[in-house]
Order: structure tokens, then C-alpha cells, then sequence
RNA sequence: GCGCCUGUAGCUCAACCGGAUAGAGCAACAGCCUUCUAAGCUGUAGGUUACAGGUUCGAUUCCUGUCAGGCGCACCA
């Protein structure tokens, strides 16, 4: 099909394109160089429904004003395009205004059609169907499994999985991967301090060493090993008991994690090993390490000095170049890190997100480096830095540190301020500001929390629905039988202004995908909430006005449809009752 | 010292590859429930977009510098 018999604003690009390019060839204009098209929604009222700067950027290689060029380019698109009764007889008027901006009215026929695409679309209003869809992987989280995720962990959970449910809805392919790392150093220090705690149980006094990890949990683990086993631990050489107080140790909190990100909403793909990437998988096939630098040595960015091996990753932009196997023969945990991510790339991911918390972010270049310098081209790895979360108390920071076992879980937050509201919360704000998180307020005050304003939204006109079929309505024949004509009764202003928002729905849930943006769909969600929850005050949906009533039932309808679709991609329940 | 992020209303934050008059929520003040859910609505007030330059027809947005806050700069994980 002609894209140019289609609406909306592609079609109007494409449109304007073509009328540039005519009004070229006819004289009217001589540049050559083509900027690209763009329409924006305009801020205020009276400037149209869509708006391009075209005009205004094409002074400069037209050498002339940018009214003259605008003037041009109305001239050529009521020439060949809008006049009543032709193809875009959707749009009703063209002005030129200010500068030079080209403003573009739209018939009342163009939006009330929005309405009946919605219900026609249903879910699926918003989502789109990528004509080259891609395999995408965004791994996050991956806290350490040395303690219960604390709040922190809650962030990078809600912006991962909105990002992925972001990414699905416009056509892509998304999994969800936590890397556990499960060895190391930080592993043998977690059985320790189990078996000290154990052992302390039993009426030692011990003194932890510094480093331990000395929260509550820990204790919690060592008296569930007391109570199955006994004392049995007791005997023998600590080293002896270690591998089972570390394994134990671990099990029982990835089992705690686990727990967590479900009851949190998420649902993870893969749980990846760090194990994994150190394992022969087969006797003659090397580890996923090995194989990782043997393809580093193929590209010839390995070499030894001062008895390591070196990665030379200033070669891509990193500062200096790394060690990755150390003088005394062992490997680093970038090592690890670079064959996880040749892992990764060599499952098929056409694009890989890792999201980060801010105290990591000095890591990145390294790792952009070694994917580089392992052949893997820049843009299929891109890593979402997420600023830090200030926990706060009552307005006063909490200084929180796993080893010190002071910090609030994610749990907590959960059970007290809910799913829904935390994962709202971490989704206000844009992931690159540092978040304040009052556990005091968002404890006490629901009302505070933007996602009830939402939800409520939802909810009221749920109830609307469910009073009109009390009065012998049959809303959802109302809504198949609905024709564009007996939208026309949706006159009010606000009630244009809503149907222009339900309008720009697709366009948002495209944007915030492309620039891996949530937050822009809980701003979006709120100004929604905020506009319908206006309506309804001012205006009443169930009158004894048959007509009208049909035809707001099938607005707040439409209204209801955008809702919903909008807080799934959050991953937030729309309950219909309140 | 070097690097990354941030600086917008009293507070927390928006602002669509640079566009027209910078917007919300909270807090403050003044109002609205015998009618579809008051977890709601209406109104008032609140701004030199940290500061100084630069690029541009046009800058909160891009560039340079200064200041302030956060984070990071291992043969740790």
C-alpha cells in the first residue's frame, strides 16, 4: 500500500518530503541537501496538532527566510495533497506561525478514529510488530549473593524488567539474565562467617574479622545449620567444614533472592553461573576463560609484562590497559567478565544492555574495550548506568553496608510500601538522576505515591463501567456497534485533549524504547490519570442523554485500554477496584 | 590529580535527535462530597534553568571554563 494513503504523522513526513522535493524540481526552492523530517507534538494550544521545524532548518541551505520556504512548501501541499475529498482530507488546515513553523490541524474525523483503533487494537494498542526484530538481552541486578537484595537492587529490578517489557512491546525479543557470582573470595568469606557464627551458637565468644558479613542473616543461616546438624560442625579443622558452610550459605540466600525478584514481579530467563564461565564443559573444549583469550590472542591483544598477562584495552578507549591473568598465575575477575561477555554475544544477541549501578560505572569502558577488542562491534553492547540510591530516614541518610549487615531490604520495602508503589517510585526518575528513597514516606503516606493516582484512575472507571451495566447497559455492545458518527458528541475540549493524549500513545511507548527510557511512560501515565480524573469531576459519562453516554462510555473505555496497556510495560497490576 | 553522572519552583522531578509562553507532584494558602469511587477536583502563589562565556535565526538542551554534590580511578570481587 501507498504509505502516503495512510495518517498520522510517518505519513505526513512522507508527504512533506515529496512536496520538498517538488517544489525543487518546480523552481519554487533550490537547495539540495534533504534535513531530516521531524513533527512534534506542539506544547500549546493553537499551534496545531503537529507541527514540523522544517521550514526553519532548511534556511540556511535554501538561503532564504524560513517564511518564504514555508510559504513554499504550503503552497506545494495544498496544491497536491489537501483538499477536501482527497487522500489526507485528514488534515484541515496548514498555518504557518512564528518564525516559520509549519502547524498542522487535523480533522475532528481524525481523531475520534483513534478511538475505534484503539478498541480494535485492544492490547496490543501501543505494540508494535518489528519488521526486523531483535534478539536483546538485558542482564541486571546480578547482585552478589552474599545477602539479601536491599533497596538499591529494587531499582536496577524495576528499570531492567520495565526496559525489557519496554523492548517486547515494540517488537523485540528480550531476556532476562542475573549473573550470580558465585565464587571468589567474597564466597569463602561468606561460609566463614556462617561457621563463626555457628560456632558462636555454641557459646564461643569469637570476634569477627574485619571484612565479615555480619548481618542478621547470617546468624539466621547458622542457626538453621545448628538446628538440622548439631553440633557436628564442631570438630575438625575449620577448613574442613568451610566448602559446606560456604555452599549452604549460598543456597539458602540465592533461594532468599530468588524468592524476592519473583514476588517482586520479575521473571528471569537465566540465571547465569560465574562457575559456568571457568568449566571444562567438555574434555577437549576449553573453558569459556580460555576460549576468551584465545580469541584475544588471535587479535593479538594480549602480552606479558612484569610477569602478567595484559588485555590492551587502551586501544578502545580505556584508560590503561588491564591485567587479566595475574604474576602469581591467577585469573582476575575481568577475566571473567570478558568471557561472560563473548558468552553472551556468541548465544546470538543481535544487542546486549547491562545495567549498572553508578559505582561501577568507572568498569565500563574496560568492557566495551575488551568486547571490541574481541571483534564485537560497540553498539551491540550498551551499559545503563543507574545513579545510586540515597536511603533515607526520615530525611536523614542511612548509610547502609552489607558487611556491616546494616541495610534495609528489598523485602521490606516490598511488604511495606507494596510492589506496585516501588516499583513506580523507581520508575519516576529518569535512571541517570540519584534517587532519595524516605522509607518513612514511602511507608506511611499511599496517598504520596503517584502510582495510587494511576491505579485509582483505572479503578473509577472500572466502576463507571460496572454502574452502567447495572443500568442495563451493555457497554461492551456499545463499543463493538460504535461508528465514527456517534463519536461526534465528544465535543468538550477536555474531551479532545484526552483523545489527542490516547492519540500519542504509540509515539511514547516508540521514544522511551528507543532511548531506553521508562520513566517518560510514568510521567506519561500520570498526566493521563490527571486529565481523566478532571473529566470525570467536571463531567458526568452517565447521563439521560443515550447518545452522549454511549459516546463517552466508549472514550472512558479507550481511556481504560491506554491505562492498562501503559502499566503492564511498568509491570503494574491495574486493579479494578479500589 | 584524572574520569563519569548530576545541578531547573521551598522539596522531589519532567521537558520528544536545539524550537513557540520551561511543566507536574508534594509542601503552603483558599475552596469543592444528598448524583458514576474525595486515594479525587478547583484556584492562588512559587523561576535570572548553579555561574560566566561561546556556537545558532533560536539554548534547560550543544561546546569551553568555574563552582557545588554524588560516584569511580587494583596483578579486589
Amino acid at each position: 500500500m501507498d504509505k502516503r494513503e495512510g495518517r498520522g504523522k510517518d505519513t505526513l513526513a512522507l508527504i512533506l518530503l515529496e512536496t520538498l522535493t517538488e517544489c525543487r524540481s518546480q523552481g519554487t526552492l533550490n537547495g539540495a541537501e534533504v534535513p531530516s523530517i521531524l513533527l512534534e507534538t506542539p506544547k500549546h494550544e493553537g499551534q496545531g496538532d503537529f507541527a514540523t521545524t522544517l521550514a526553519l532548518s532548511l534556511a540556511k541551505i535554501e538561503k532564504k527566510s524560513p517564511q518564504e520556504i514555508a510559504r513554499a512548501l504550503v503552497a506545494g501541499l495544498e496544491n497536491k495533497w489537501c483538499w477536501p475529498g482527497s487522500k489526507t482530507s485528514w488534515i484541515e488546515k496548514i498555518e504557518i506561525a512564528g518564525p516559520g513553523y509549519i502547524n498542522f490541524f487535523l480533522s475532528a474525523d481524525y481523531w475520534l478514529q483513534t478511538l475505534l483503533d484503539i478498541h480494535s487494537q485492544q492490547a496490543d494498542f501501543g505494540r508494535f510488530q518489528s519488521p526486523k526484530p531483535q534478539k536483546i538481552q538485558i542482564e541486571f541486578v546480578s547482585a552478589n549473593p552474599t545477602g539479601p537484595l536491599h533497596v538499591a537492587s529494587g531499582r536496577a529490578a524495576a528499570l531492567g524488567d520495565a526496559l525489557a517489557r519496554l523492548l517486547e512491546a515494540v517488537g523485540h525479543r528480550v531476556d532476562r539474565e542475573y549473573y550470580l557470582n558465585d565464587m571468589g573470595a567474597q564466597m569463602t568469606l561468606l561460609g566463614r562467617s556462617t561457621y563463626l557464627r555457628y560456632r558462636e551458637l555454641f557459646g564461643e565468644a569469637l570476634a569477627l574479622p574485619e571484612g565479615s558479613y555480619q548481618g542478621q542473616y547470617i546468624i539466621e543461616i547458622a542457626e538453621a545449620i545448628k538446628k538440622s546438624a548439631g553440633d557436628r560442625y564442631l570438630q575438625g579443622p575449620e577448613s574442613e567444614h568451610l566448602p559446606f558452610f560456604t555452599q549452604y550459605s549460598f543456597e539458602t540466600i540465592i533461594s532468599w533472592i530468588k524468592k524476592d525478584i519473583s514476588d517482586f514481579g520479575v521473571d528471569f530467563n537465566h540465571w547465569f553461573s560465574e562457575k559456568e564461565i571457568h568449566e571444562k564443559k567438555e574434555v577437549l573444549e576449553g573453558s569459556e576463560v580460555s576460549k576468551a583469550l584465545a580469541l584475544l590472542k588471535s587479535k593479538k591483544m594480549l602480552y606479558s609484562k612484569d610477569g602478567a598477562t595484559w588485555i590492551a584495552t587502551t586501544q578502545f578507549g580505556d584508560d590503561k590497559d588491564r591485567v587479566v591473568i595475574r604474576s602469581n598465575g591467577a585469573l582476575t575477575y575481568f577475566a571473567s567478565d570478558i568471557a561472560y561477555h563473548r558468552n553472551k554475544f556468541e548465544r546470538g544477541y543481535d544487542r546486549l544492555i547491562n545495567i549498572w549501578g553508578a559505582d561501577h560505572h568507572g568498569y565500563v569502558p574496560r568492557v566495551k574495550a575488551a568486547a571490541v577488542a574481541m571483534g564485537y562491534k560497540s553498539e551491540r553492547l550498551t551499559v545503563l548506568i543507574h545513579q545510586l540510591v540515597n536511603l533515607l530516614r526520615d530525611g536523614k541518610a542511612v548509610k547502609m553496608s552489607k558487611r556491616a549487615g546494616s541495610f534495609v531490604t528489598l523485602r521490606e520495602v516490598m511488604n511495606e510500601v507494596g510492589v506496585d508503589a516501588t516499583r513506580f517510585f523507581f520508575l519516576m526518575r529518569r535512571s541517570d538522576t540519584t534517587l532519595d528513597f524516605d522509607l518513612e514516606l514511602a511507608k506511611k503516606a499511599s496517598s504520596e505515591n503517584p502510582v495510587y493516582y494511576v491505579q485509582y484512575a483505572y479503578a473509577r472507571l472500572c466502576s463507571i463501567t460496572r454502574v452502567a451495566e447495572g443500568k442495563k447497559v451493555d457497554v461492551g455492545a456499545v463499543i463493538r456497534e460504535t461508528k465514527i458518527e456517534d463519536l461526534v458528541p465528544l465535543s468538550l475540549p477536555e474531551e479532545q485533549a484526552l483523545i489527542k493524549q490516547l492519540a500519542q500513545y504509540p509515539d511514547l511507548v516508540r521514544s522511551a524504547a528507543e532511548a531506553l527510557e521508562p520513566h517518560r511512560l510514568t510521567f506519561y501515565l500520570q498526566t493521563l490519570a490527571g486529565m481523566l480524573h478532571r473529566y470525570y469531576f467536571n463531567c458526568r459519562i452517565i447521563t439521560d442523554d443515550q447518545a452522549q453516554t454511549k459516546a463517552r462510555l466508549v472514550l472512558i473505555s479507550a481511556i481504560r485500554i491506554v491505562l492498562k496497556n501503559g502499566l503492564d510495560i511498568l509491570g503494574i497490576s491495574a486493579p479494578e477496584q479500589m
